[in-house]
DNA sequence: CGCGAACCGTACCGTACGGTACGTATATGG
DNA sequence: CCATATACGTACCGTACGGTACGGTTCGCG
């Protein structure tokens, strides 16, 4: 189970505002433009002080990770009574959703900077990144199919591996031509009616295929 | 000289010998060890060669990328009589062979390196990323599917979105799970199996749907 | 043989970064 | 009013990188 849930304000506000600086910093010029200097510059504040809160920057560079991802917030809908068709819209929603937070700016900055650190040796921020960033979403994924199999209205075995295909169905290379700096994937509304429709088809019973046209 | 776009041996023997070695050095030690110091050492060229012949290190690295894509070469298989369990047979078979190329050691590291730099201004690595390194797979892909249609195999109106789904169930999130570090992902064959069966119940004819097991 | 081109190895330069040290200001508490 | 802690700003240090210059060596060719 895990050791760091502990989360609340894991930073001084001050400390939150100096992050707030940094992520700017590294969403409007790359890792390159995030520099000890550059920080300590954009946030008023000495460099002596980020290294006393921060260790290093690798230690910066977690910080600003755990703290964006204290910043995102999913809340749960429950206790809701499912239909075929409020299902197929509470997916078509999460998967808006989904693709929605992985195009944002500091989510691709985010990864942009794990991914550029992930061959060093034990760098951790990859697993940091998709702990503390994947896990709400995950669950409020999971929480969704399962109430959809409860409700009679998906079947599988296996979970996580419908929401794996969910997943690949909604984000397919969108997430690593975004990552690449691909400009115009903004047309993200009908990829997502796309996937539920897809994913809907596979994971569907006959309660909800019924209500789906019949060929694409 | 010679403009971007012809690749008949772009480089001499001994530049591909040295962007081998800088391969080698970039999959070892990742962006950070790739120095034009190193890449000389390693190579036992000077650094004043390199600069000569690859501009400076942008063109060193776009020559990496270039270099790497011409390796790849896939065969086309045609002329075949596709039968549905041919088809499926293919179909795997591609996924099997996607996963692998995404997987490999020089693959990972490249696309680190791309999306590493992908924020600096215009840095164009992404783009020709994409460009070289995918559009063997792609016309692979879009042959396969095509044949398929073309045998009353498949169904769909959009070929580029009906591959754009066999992609994502394919790969999902993996690849970028691969990129971030995530260790242990090497189980391509369950996972390549699940997908084309779900890609085959989605856009798969009667043909094929009658030999597929009634459910997952 | 002689010549020029290409190339190797190394030394060199300017810059910029990560990290540390120091002097000063502000605030809190007795 | 003083003492202590915290933090700001700046200056500083060692290092390492990208890029350039130069002398020595090999190789192809007339």
């Amino acid at each position: 189970m895990s050791v760091d849930t502990a989360e609340p304000s894991e930073f001084s506000p001050r400390q939150n505002a100096v992050l707030e600086q940094a992520l700017q910093l590294l969403v409007d010029g790359g890792e390159k433009a995030l520099t000890t200097s550059g920080v300590a510059r954009a946030a008023n504040c000495s460099k002596e002080s980020l290294y006393k809160w921060f260790g290093d920057r690798d230690g910066l560079l977690s910080a600003m990770i755990a703290y964006q991802a204290s910043k995102v917030r999913t809340f749960e809908r429950n206790g809701e009574r499912l239909t075929a068709a409020s299902l197929h819209d509470h997916v078509v929603i999460f998967a808006r959703d989904l693709l929605e937070v992985l195009a944002g700016d500091v989510s691709l900055a985010l990864n942009r900077l794990a991914i550029g650190q992930s061959n060093r040796d034990g760098s951790k921020l990859g697993k940091l990144l998709l702990e503390r960033g994947r896990r709400q979403i995950d669950r409020r994924a999971m929480a969704l199919i399962d109430a959809g199999k409860r409700a009679g209205l998906l079947r599988f075995a296996d979970a996580d591996e419908a929401y794996h295909t969910l997943y690949g169905l909604v984000v397919s290379d969108l997430h690593v031509r975004m990552l690449l700096g691909e400009p115009g994937l903004k047309d993200t509304a009908r990829q997502a009616e796309k996937a539920v429709t897809a994913f809907l088809r596979l994971y569907g019973t006959d309660k909800v295929l019924a209500e789906m046209p019949v060929l694409g």
